[in-house]
DNA sequence: ACTGGTTCTAGTACTTACTTATAAAACTAG
DNA sequence: CTAGTTTTATAAGTAAGTACTAGAACCAGT
């Protein structure tokens, strides 16, 4: 009865702390109605860090996550640039990329590589998109990986006009015209 | 020249707290070539909460953030919608969506709640955006509050056509025409 | 040169949320 | 009923503080 009641009540222990990650040894002492030494005793056994080191982890968590979201000027990655001319990103569906239901990336993952490309394609020190002519040609599915390939056709005054060609590992998926305009 | 130095020591905390935030009052002190009192007092003239709060804080942030993130099937907030027919998603552009050197927003964001209204608007259980022919009319900025209006204009088999006008307070400011395919 | 006010440093007592260790009590099972 | 497991209790120690008091340093003006 015992074996199982310890059992049962870690378990219970577990998903507290899961759920409300912020309860101290004590309110959890008096939430499963032991003394603060058996949870303190379980949380050893369960190899479950004390509170503040939790809080520490998951504070430190959020800066990493929060840095690499602003680090993303350029959405994928850049492997290659012959600025005027052309340009290669690559990017990876993650999970956090597609619709929960039908594991298919949302179209603006995508838009968002081309475009920033586009942007990073053409030479000069501010600009912004004019125009876009996008087609999606299949969906797009969680763990791709996207090339996408850049090329400057055209340059009018402070206009530039910028293809970008995104495949998958089997075939083209996308294609978008740019019309990117440069500011002053 | 000892108010200044007072001045000048905060300003320098405030600052090493911003960029390193889990430093103790013990490593501050050192940093500052003070003594742990003084760094004391100076977070308490501040208002600068101990390491702990700090990090306490962060962690719960973080947790708010996340649940928001991935609440975010749709980019920006949905304020009407007529399945089908119609529909206004409202988007304040915020520091993060901007460049930093032209404080100009970053034109996947703008496409991002047009694209994301568009998905919303059709009445399908499953789709994904097939085409989409996209005018930015001026450069966003910072602070902007977007209202984008969308509507279905067309639907042929399993293919919807779906124009999205957005505006800030004064102007057009982007507009869209989206080929929408809906998944068996 | 002395005095007064600001600024800095030092020291003590107390707090929270623990850890480590040791021991006693309670339960439970053969 | 006794041995083993599980739980609780007690004590001492830790980090990173708060709150408070008091003294030292400095510097500025008369």
């Amino acid at each position: 009865m015992a074996r199982i009641q310890k059992k049962q009540r870690q378990q219970q222990l577990v998903e507290k702390i899961k759920s409300s990650p912020f309860l101290t040894d004590e309110e959890l002492a008096r939430l499963l109605d032991v003394s603060i030494q058996t949870i303190r005793l379980d949380r050893l056994e369960l190899g479950i860090p004390e509170l503040r080191e939790r809080t520490k982890q998951m504070a430190e968590d959020a800066q990493t996550k929060v840095k690499s979201i602003s680090k993303g000027e350029v959405v994928g990655e850049l492997i290659d640039l012959e600025l005027g001319k052309s340009g290669i990103s690559i990017m990876n569906i993650t999970p956090e990329m597609v619709f929960e239901r039908t594991q298919v990336a949302r179209g603006h993952y995508v838009f968002s590589q081309a475009n920033s490309l586009a942007l990073a394609v053409i030479d000069a020190p501010a600009a912004v998109t004019g125009v876009a002519n996008i087609k999606y040609k299949t969906p797009i599915r969680v763990g791709e990986k996207l090339v996408a390939k850049a090329e400057v056709v055209k340059q009018r005054g402070n206009k530039y006009f910028v293809w970008v060609k995104t495949r998958n590992d089997v075939q083209e998926v996308f294609r978008a015209k740019f019309i990117m305009v440069s500011l002053d």
